[in-house]
DNA sequence: TCACTGTTTCGATGTCTGTCGATGTCCTGC
DNA sequence: GCAGGACATCGACAGACATCGAAACAGTGA
């Protein structure tokens, strides 16, 4: 672990984050069966987050107040530091996460729209 | 293909359905870092849906009035008759679905509290 | 410039997963 | 009982994946 706590809380002004396309991906899971694109799209999300250290990964990040923590903060999940990078990566090539160096620190963020979108699969529909 | 169109779209009274232990799973991912229980469970479900030929499967029974559909009617997937009842069994092996037999066919059936627990998983604190 | 720390990348290895054809099981109709 | 259709299981294979240690990379501060 690191020892700077108060300063992975410290809400700096960030610069601008670009979105990463992260786009409204699919219809509601049960509104219609889905296209082969559509589940191909959907699989991948689901797919980054079918791990239990990226679930926690994800969670640590996302509960954090303003949905960002750095690596070090959050990379004592029980594998080796290497593996944390790892599931990271996945996280962001999935579209779940950006990251973004501030001097010595790795920032990873959740991005804001994914949650709506994952909600969105999964919409009421469904849930009736 | 099968050709009994009809047939499965006909509201048959079901027999009784156990609920196959679907709990209340987790609080929502932003609410708390999950503890590894927790992100087992939630991994669980979500590993399930990571594969694009399980999504469309599952989006086939889930898209049908009464959330469930007989195997010969969605088996058209592009991948083997076997390859599609290996991707049923993992999803019910995840509590996404149930199956009941029902004469010559065999119905899968979306477990109604399923997709409750995944829209709660993602529940709205965390789009803030 | 140099040493130090935090993070990512690389290469190797063992395990898991998706896929298939062949075969088995269960049911229906003759 | 027997033939045939619907679905599940088995066994095998290729590709994908998780994991690690070692090494490379990036920033900081002296």
């Amino acid at each position: 672990m690191c020892h700077h706590e108060r300063m992975s809380n410290v809400r700096t002004p960030l610069p601008v984050l670009q979105p990463t396309g992260v786009e409204p991906c699919c219809p509601p899971l049960a509104e219609r069966p889905f296209t082969p694109e559509e589940a191909e799209r959907a699989a991948r999300m689901f797919k980054a987050l079918g791990d239990p250290v990226r679930v926690r990964l994800f969670s640590a990040i996302a509960s954090r107040e303003g949905g960002e923590a750095c690596v070090c903060d959050i990379s004592d999940v029980g594998v080796s530091q290497p593996t944390v990078s790892h599931h990271l990566r996945k996280l962001k090539e999935a579209g779940l996460l950006t990251s973004e160096r501030r001097g010595t620190w790795v920032y990873y963020r959740v991005e804001p729209s994914v949650l709506a979108a994952m909600g969105a699969l999964l919409g009421s529909p469904a849930a009736a």
